[in-house]
DNA sequence: CTTGGCACTCGGGAACACTGAGTGCCAGAC
DNA sequence: GTCTGGCACTCAGTGTTCCCGAGTGCCAAG
């Protein structure tokens, strides 16, 4: 269908554009890129693959743009994931390494991989679901209010005012602890549900109306609230590209829902996604695509992270990027 | 110096460019706004406030246009604070009122004012150093691990991972523990250094190693990593506004020092401040104005927030806005 | 001090022509 | 059959010119 040299053809038209952002026409292609042909043989080339749908025109007589389509094949078949330099790779491990907690982990992850890409960088917090309890902690702030502080193997700390139906002792919320401490260490937070169900059950009856209040809290703040938080950086990258509208893209990243979704499910181990224009899930986002990958410590996903550019991205940078960082973060995760 | 009337016409001149976007000439503006008098005269008093420099023509023979110095003049005397209507107080109230925890009153209110004034909204996370300690946790994790937990009385949890040069037993930890709590519980945290200095010297030899580490650890967070963290929300409502450089803005915007200095100090009494175009530190932000105020619970302030937007706002209701969201979120964090 | 009148200015839009990059197609060469 | 050079054609973008009208400044009269 499409021999050797239109596939090397579509490359050049992609690469070309990428870099100049102008339609790119035949004569120009054919000395750039030395391909041997001629101008005219470049273009009946172009003419089959236009028939295609790989590239367009803008207008006639213009040069030829990837379609999204185009961009697919391109990324599928045409290119190789660029490694990051040497000097790169450094600056990403010097940089995380700093890190002080989890927060801080998160807040130069994303910007890091905005600067180094030049693109908006999103990436979501480590899945409560995913990860699981290392501790549980009372602190009794009042007669009758006690804070429920959750800490996660991730580094994340869920942290709960609670309002008690009466008032507790101090050795009553001990026990408590104590009883949940040795119920749900290393727990899936997605199993704690379950693993608490019976416990008031082993308590004096006295302590249960405050054990249930806390639990119910308690799940509400790890189950219910799957508040898989997502921050964003760079989007000062994205002004001076009118390919793409600024302020849809904008509104996107900032509801969480839809940002969520562009991520993409955590899929099978941490794979390279990419999502090239109308490929992706939101209307407002033609025009652009997100590249995505899953990280996690070990190998168990803990959540995504990726960058959102114009469709015309530098994919191969932009794909070494992400999974680069992806992987060191995942790793900076495992060893904390 | 400038009458009565020529007051009225600067006033006039900044209502009308910042309702149409575009220069008023002095027709429209005597029809408009019934003075009582003609355009010619109208224009002489436009001379006469060119001339002071509180109005100026973005070229000849075009309309008037508002300088820095006329909306100074207009917010500082020819306006009144518009307050909000019923409906937007009662809106508000319930949705900050749906508030679990801090994070969760922080995120509600910068989007809630990036809504109501459809600009972008700044809000400052409560400042640690002016609040005080509620309480003190350690969470043994593993035999020379602890983590630190620290919750103010804003409801501000901080967290991180100490190591510890010796093994430890659970009794000593809890003994510190107990020891720290006596001495900084409601202790504002830029006294805990002074407070806390003598404390190794009253625990028995042994514990001292771990003591100090903690100590250290626990000052690192609270004192020197002043990262007054901020969020803003509403980004995209600067898109579409080309009187503003937007790129200038938001990497503004990403840059949390900048952020902080535009907020500006706290100063007396949660006053509101307003920062018209070239009067902010910032020179990226000429084109823009910043809208802050303070807030806090009680009246000692905490932090700040507010709304940065384009020169040519409505200033009045912004303010209101402001002022009244600043107000609530003082409530709530009092409240709870 | 205010007002109507008047000449002047100049940004912005419409009409127009020109240029050049790029195309499609065809006939001839390999 | 595939490639190539040649050629006529298209059309976005640019520059030029022209004109309109909103808006101004100034002046003399009320």
């Amino acid at each position: 269908m499409l021999d050797e040299r239109k596939l090397a053809v579509l490359r050049a038209v992609v690469e070309d554009f990428v870099s100049t952002n102008e339609p790119v026409g035949s004569k120009a292609l054919a000395e750039r890129h030395n391909l041997g042909v001629s101008p005219a043989t470049v273009r009946n080339d172009m003419a089959v693959l236009e028939e295609q749908g790989y590239i367009t025109q803008p207008h006639t007589s213009a040069g030829r743009v990837p379609t999204d389509k185009g961009y697919r094949l391109f990324v599928d078949r045409l290119s190789q994931i660029k490694p990051l330099s040497a000097a790169e790779r450094r600056a990403i491990e010097t940089f995380l390494a700093g890190a002080v907690d989890l927060d801080d982990v998160v807040t130069r992850t994303v910007r890091l991989l905005a600067q180094l890409t030049r693109q908006v960088a999103v990436v979501q917090y480590p899945s409560l679901i995913r990860s699981t309890v290392r501790h549980v902690e009372l602190v009794p702030l009042a007669e009758r209010r006690i804070m429920l502080v959750v800490i996660t193997n991730t580094g994340r700390v869920e942290q709960r005012v609670v309002d008690l139906p009466d008032v507790v002792a101090d050795d009553q919320v001990a026990h408590l602890r104590a009883l949940l401490n040795a119920c749900l260490d290393g727990c899936r937070l997605g199993r704690v549900a379950e693993t608490v169900a019976d416990l008031p059950e082993r308590l004096p009856e006295g302590d249960r109306p405050m054990a249930t209040t806390i639990l119910s809290v308690l799940l509400e703040t790890l189950v219910e609230r799957h508040d898989e938080k997502i921050v964003f950086a760079g989007a000062a990258n994205l002004a001076g590209d009118f390919s793409v509208g600024l302020r849809e893209v904008l509104e996107a990243l900032e509801e969480q829902v839809v940002l969520m979704r562009l991520l993409g499910e955590a899929n099978d181990h941490s794979a390279l996604t990419v999502r090239i224009g109308s490929e992706n899930p939101y209307s407002g986002l033609h025009g652009t695509s997100i590249v995505a990958a899953g990280y996690g410590s070990g190998d168990n996903e803990l959540a995504r992270l990726g960058v959102l550019g114009p469709t015309r991205m530098d994919y191969p940078v932009t794909m070494g990027a992400v999974r680069a960082v992806a992987r060191y973060v995942g790793q900076i995760l495992a060893g904390s």
